[in-house]
DNA sequence: ATGGCTTAAAGTGTATACACTTGTGTCCAA
DNA sequence: TTGGACACAAGTGTATACACTTTAAGCCAT
């Protein structure tokens, strides 16, 4: 990372913190990006641009959007170049249909062993996302709901399982911001409670439903009719 | 792709049929020699020679190699380069519990739904696994046998569980090349038929209790111990 | 004015160049 | 003979160069 050029460079360690591979500096700068909502579907991704932002030369930045369209958080179009992905409602059904399945299954077998502290760990997380309502700090209760999921999967000791929630959720925030979910983050921070609830009474038929509900619940207040995608498409040029 | 150069080049069309992406063909085949256990997990894999045998520049293998870090078939380590992944113990009991909760939940739902047609496409897909066994043509027989569970998946019609599966599906691949599974591909196939069998009298809880059985069988016939480990690391650098 | 053609600008796709890191062999000293 | 330091070879990390594609503007003919 020690180059010999560059001459200009004023304190360069403070300039590049970069702990591991640059190229997870840029995946995570885009990825947060998106999923706190400061980049909207179909924005176009240009690579000199980007790697102008970062400093780095567009070898980089177009690994890192690799990456990014693996995760389907970028399409990437041949010869166009990237763009910030524009789920289809089809996509958005049935990635909601994976985490009811994943989450359910999910709640069943925490029930079996959850302990009594992370019990008392999801009851802080829980005042967290109250916290975060109240403050109307959207970026940070959107980040927080969303992390309620990934801890459950953590709480499994199940790293595959949360590695692949964190990637659905990534998804889920963008397609919630797309199609305008009317659902309430208040109403989801109540859905969690009861949730929680369950878990700690271990009842796991009563967790996986309601775990269920929850995310049909986000998913049905999605405005996934017609109407609304065609509106969104016909906008979507214009920014 | 039509470069000015590289002027001794016979039937150049011939040689590069390259329907998509050049990055994809390598992600490709990588992907097919690990699930066909043509690349022994640990093997060092050299950018250079890559680049070589597919004669592409370093560029594009790299990016391949950057794709199949991300689905963790692969293993990067900074400035020592790629190699087949070793998955351990712990990732491989992850991975089938994963898969567990996911396909269990795909069965029970696709008995709602399946289709007369879809029980026959199936029958048809069971009789190609006997073929395979037979003929003991054993990458087209671990390519069936995996495949099944991909097919269900796709009657669903959810193609983003589709994909997931796909990816968990070749990740086990490799851990059962790695553990060596004692799991006989017989075995696998008579578990498919009891599963197509629950299936076709659209028994839900059948199903899934049977392709829950039937995952966990597999992984409970990897030798996990923590002995084959050990017999595995010590004999990993010398290929 | 409008539709189609030509041409320039911008941006992507791939290759190559070069700096830096890691591993390995060799030589010297004890 | 063995341990360690040096040097070199091999290989990775990033940047830059250049060809090709797309897009947009301008121009001419109608």
């Amino acid at each position: 990372m020690v180059r010999t050029r560059m001459p200009l460079r004023i304190a360069p360690d403070a300039v590049k913190p970069v702990p591991a591979g640059a190229t997870e500096r840029i995946v995570g700068s885009i990825t947060a990006a998106i999923v706190e909502r400061r980049l909207m579907p179909g924005t176009k991704l240009s690579e000199q641009k980007i790697a102008d932002i970062f400093e780095v030369s567009r070898t980089l930045v177009r690994q890192a959007l690799h990456q990014l369209s693996r995760d389907r958080l970028v399409t990437l179009e041949p010869a166009r170049g990237a763009s910030v992905a524009v789920p289809s409602v089809d996509e958005a059904k049935q990635v909601f249909q994976v985490r009811a399945m994943l989450e359910g299954a999910l709640a069943r077998q925490l029930c079996a062993r959850i302990t009594d502290s992370q019990i008392v760990e999801l009851r802080a997380h829980l005042r967290d996302e109250v916290a975060a309502l109240s403050r109307t700090d959207v970026p940070g209760r959107t980040r927080l709901l969303a992390d309620f999921h990934v801890v459950l999967a953590r709480m499994l000791g199940n790293e595959v399982l949360a590695q692949l929630l964190s990637d659905l959720l990534s998804r889920s925030s963008l397609i919630a911001l797309m199609y305008q979910s009317s659902h309430s983050a208040a109403q989801s921070q109540q859905e969690h409670v009861l949730i929680v609830d369950a878990l700690e009474k271990r009842d796991a038929r009563a967790a996986a439903r309601l775990m269920e509900h929850h995310i049909f619940a986000v998913e049905h207040n999605l405005r996934l009719d017609p109407y609304s995608v065609d509106l969104f498409a016909a906008l979507r040029p214009q920014g």
